[in-house]
DNA sequence: CGCAGATAGTTGCAAATGCAACCATGTCGA
DNA sequence: TCGACATGGTTGCATTTGCAACTATCTGCG
């Protein structure tokens, strides 16, 4: 499949150029799905997707949850505010923070995508066979381990 | 972990998500790696890799083999050969085509990098345990099946 | 031949991202 | 109570990306 390589090195068998592909592939597809749909930035998805799934949080919450940079977090909750998908509270007890719940659009949003996105996984678990649900459990250990080596 | 969902949509079952979740954790560890030693962006990383082991091949050829958009491509290749790690030439018998080749200098932080990223893998792969390998070719199937669920 | 597409690669421009700096608030210990 | 430091969140700026043109070359067909 591949040449030598002096160090031994093949990159079909690295684990973070593997996930990568496959990553980009699967996402690219369900981002056609949201992008048309609702004209929304994968990170606006998945801040949408992760407050549908817990309910009201803050953003930092969302970030500690989602492992997603804080600052893509402000402005995807920026620009989902802006479309009346989600409210801002100032939470009571710490007034730094505040508590995002979603309104009525969002909730909406949330579950016409989260119907696409069961579709879409369905499909792709289908043509994976009976290994889709290892592999899923797999990659939730990476995450929950937080996937470094050196972690 | 998760409290019930209108649809039954789950995002923590949701194989984009744990793609790009598992993906995003490995890729920035070694990310470090190629930017601290050599100031080198993802893409350029990749195109460097693809090149390293396919020796010899066109734009068009990395396209195609890792899915990576061509202005990407096209933009690394420029960064790369500005280091003087690739060197292009015209194609003889398609003159709108390069064939992009590494340089002594690209080859040997190919093999400096293909030396890092196999230790990085390596232990990455101690954390996972024996299902590392299923993973693996999980993953390769996936990607080359391209990945979706419509395809 | 000569023209209608396809394909290789680049570029312009708007949007998305990453990082550091920045407020505001909260916490903890002297 | 005060000052040092941590934390929640936003903003500025440079870099990276995505998408749509665009040039140049190639291919196929009338």
């Amino acid at each position: 499949m591949t040449d030598g390589h002096p160090g031994g090195f093949d990159l079909d068998a690295f684990l973070p150029y593997l996930l990568n592909q496959a990553a980009e592939a699967t996402s690219r597809g369900f981002a056609q799905v949201y992008r048309a749909e609702y004209g929304m930035t994968r990170t606006q998805w998945r801040v949408l997707a992760n407050l549908g799934r817990s309910g009201a949080m803050t953003a930092s919450d969302i970030c500690r949850v989602s492992h997603v940079e804080k600052t893509k977090v402000s402005r995807a909750v920026a620009a989902l505010e802006e479309r009346g998908f989600l409210a801002r509270e100032r939470h009571g007890a710490d007034r730094r923070a505040e508590t995002l719940s979603l309104r009525p659009e969002g909730r909406a949003a949330f579950e016409r995508l989260g119907m696409l996105a069961l579709d879409y996984d369905r499909a792709l678990r289908a043509r994976l066979g009976p290994e889709a649900a290892t592999l899923a459990r797999v990659l939730r250990e990476m995450i929950a381990a937080g996937a470094e080596p050196g972690g």
